[in-house]
DNA sequence: CGCCAGATTGATACACATCAATTCTCGTGG
DNA sequence: CCACGAGAATTGATGTGTATCAATCTGGCG
């Protein structure tokens, strides 16, 4: 099992041993019994900071992640970029675009994805209703999470967004006792501006202010822990 | 280039005259031919400003737009509001809605929707591919739509938003002689501005602001001629 | 050790929100 | 037909949250 409906959100992962191959698959909604997915694409590795493709690049093929973090993002001509999702482990990406890619897909952290041809996946989906249901599945995991990012870029304080944020990447990380209440965070401060709509330094300033106020802690800026989850649940409410 | 995505936005819609129900149902990416959807739902007619069902409530259906442009919205327990989608003609919505709905659905105008059991239709879908294709399509649509929002959401000023909000709309629109520069808005200056992540005010201001320097022209608020669709669009750069 | 990207911190600016009136529009009833 | 009321839109004065500009600090790495 696994939590379910979180919305946005990202989950840590270790980075790009041959070990952490096997360390997934089964992301949000999928039964760890068959994967219809399973041995339609192939696996293809992906270092930190490259590209998987770019905005406007011909829409050829889609991704399910299987270990570490990508960021959708797009950049205006005048270079502000929004990240409209980090995807993680079982999240598939770069179905909905029609020709051409609507974002450029990079890896946050290396990162191991399936690779899959879209036409050839139409084709098995249009013959397996179980992977046409499973795909749906996936897409809509995509939307109802757009969606949740949709009310905190259009309404949310700068406080309220990276509570939000913190809450949602603690509620989708497997809940081992170990790591409970805390949090890694595989991407940088820009990667967290770009993401919830601010810039580097109120992410900062915000950060450490909850940080004074012992909301939270951090020694090192990726490792946070969540002293005071119910305070920052207080701040997230808005969903 | 690739014109297709499209972003957010909707449609005018006549009224509620019986004579609204014909004028339809081929969307965006619907083949005029055989409608896979077609005879699964019933017809319903809703009144405008009238609820469809409220964020929380268990998610029984999912609905398509015949006629009218319904609002998926979500309150904040301090009032704020923010507008996901403006949903019209041939487009679906309450499918990726898990349990509950995330959002609410309200009718902007007076509205027909073809609702459908969510339960039967993912039975249908499973036995048939091509409205498993179909409804793939739509939901990849609501996807695209929704990360361009995001972008506009997260990255772009008061006026960036609104020209890319008209643009959109005129491209959106059937291309008729008749209208051709010209839009209809269905919604109120307050929905506008609930979807654009603004207030009222903003978008009073930024509108006539427009106006002025002869950019758009009306005289009633809700009918806006795009005078001068080239400075809009290059206001609106960013999708 | 020194370089450099990332992170933090401070001072200041500005875009948009907020608060506060009008004005406009339209439906209703006298 | 017109006065009335009420919600919608506009317009103005002012406030403020976050951006911007500008150092400085930190930690990893060659």
């Amino acid at each position: 099992m696994y939590a379910s409906t979180v919305s946005s959100v990202l989950t840590p992962a270790r980075a790009f041993t041959s070990s952490a191959l096997h360390a997934v698959a089964s992301g949000p909604s999928t039964r760890s019994e068959s994967d219809p997915l399973d041995r339609c694409g192939t696996i293809v590795r992906i270092e930190k900071n490259r590209s998987l493709y770019y905005e406007g690049d011909e829409a050829r093929h889609c991704f399910r992640v299987r270990a570490g973090t990508v960021r959708l993002c797009k950049i205006t001509e005048d270079g502000r970029r929004q990240i409209a999702a980090f995807l993680t482990a079982g999240e598939l990406f770069g179905w909905a675009d029609r020709d051409a890619y609507g974002f450029s897909a990079e890896a946050v952290t290396d990162v191991v994805v399936e690779k899959f041809d879209r036409r050839r996946m139409e084709q098995a989906a249009a013959a397996d209703p179980k992977l046409a249901r499973h795909i749906l599945t996936l897409l809509s995991d995509r939307l109802a999470s757009a969606q949740s990012h949709l009310v905190l870029l259009g309404r949310l304080t700068a406080a309220e967004r990276i509570a939000t944020f913190l809450v949602d990447l603690v509620k989708r990380q497997k809940p081992t006792p170990a790591n409970s209440g805390t949090v890694e965070l595989t991407m940088t401060r820009r990667d967290l501006a770009d993401y919830l709509g601010l810039t580097v330094e109120t992410v900062s300033r915000v950060m450490n202010g909850m940080k004074r106020r012992r909301i939270i802690s951090f020694t090192a800026p990726e490792n946070v822990e969540l002293t005071q989850s119910a305070a920052l649940e207080r701040l997230a409410m808005a969903a």
